[in-house]
DNA sequence: CCTACCGATCGGTAGG
DNA sequence: CCTACCGATCGGTAGG
């Protein structure tokens, strides 16, 4: 059972709907699970959301806008410096919206094929989309003879799937920021390990 | 329904279940599903697995076993060469196992958490076991001068779940090889970006 | 490997 | 937000 007072009803739904489908996935969680920890009856969530999947779909989509907009504040802040600099905002950005709530990260990126078809659809337009503003910014580089000469498509999958197993292992109470981490990320990335 | 007639319907039923574990989910997917797609009853199939659950645990510790032995002939027919050789093979022995079968390595590394506290207890024991045995690496790469000063737990985590990654965009019939895509994916990560 | 079946639980609706 | 309830489906067992 969780307790918060502070919130609208339905966002404390969703809060603990969130925690729910990362602890047990969203196929396994039940309403009835979600019933219990937040004290009201089944039937009656459906007050608050007409479906299960609409719960789900209020969770990535929510987090994929935070994804777009951490994005382009991070591309627009560093409009005409070199593409190292911008590429490190990029990672920092990524990686702010992914530590400010690791549980609606989680369900980001482990539930998402849950999601039915048209909704499905749509969030993999937008990963594709995210996927390949990133790409732009690494053949940039490789324009500008900033980076080595690469597949720029498996160099984004590299540095976005590295960024995206954060969740599972950050640690909010931990003595490392999330900009210490994206600077740690961004050197092994951009510096590579060797001297 | 899926017909396969030179291996034990033991494995067969296995086999279907790995493609409908990555399809659906663990949760998601049910015994009669996998009935109709290997064409026998529901209840027949718990003359080959004792239980749902048994057959995840089948498909997941094969493949743990799969990364151990990998891990190890890499390591071994590297003893005595540079690390940065070292680490290569590494990623190259991880790879092959992902690209040899895509669907175990999705059940693998998505459906884990499935396991009931004792089976998932081993795993992360394993897991921690292997990303530690890559740490030594790394470490040894510090040392000996080979490598940059860096935090070796955050670049063990990068590695890992880059390589991790792979079986979700992999393509067998492609034009790449798994050499290649763990030349590609090395040069990045232990070289970097930047030229 | 089948038929027949079980108790439990699922997402969701009706009507207040 | 509740009570009362529905049809469907779940993992699994008994007994052959």
């Amino acid at each position: 059972m969780v307790n918060l007072t502070t919130f609208p009803r339905k966002q404390q739904i969703e809060q603990v709907a969130t925690k729910l489908f990362r602890e047990k996935g969203y196929s396994a969680a039940s309403m009835r699970d979600l019933a219990a920890e937040t004290g009201i009856e089944a039937a009656s969530l459906y007050a608050h959301f007409k479906s299960k999947e609409a719960i789900l779909q209020n969770i990535i989509f929510r987090m994929a806008d935070e994804f777009f907009k951490a994005l382009e504040s991070a591309e627009k802040s560093n409009e005409r410096k070199d593409v190292v600099s911008k590429l490190y905002k990029i990672i920092l950005a990524h990686l702010q919206v992914i530590t400010e709530d690791l549980d609606a990260s989680a369900v980001f990126f482990n539930e998402w094929r849950h999601l039915s078809d048209l909704k499905l659809q749509e969030f993999l337009k937008l990963r594709d989309n995210y996927e390949n503003r990133i790409k732009a910014v690494l053949e940039e580089g490789v324009q500008k003879g900033e980076f080595r000469k690469m597949d720029c498509k498996i160099a984004v999958l590299t540095i976005l799937s590295s960024l995206n197993w954060v969740h599972t292992w950050y640690k909010p109470q931990g003595e490392r920021s999330a900009e210490d981490i994206a600077k740690e990320m961004g050197d092994l990335l951009i510096l590579g390990l060797v001297k």
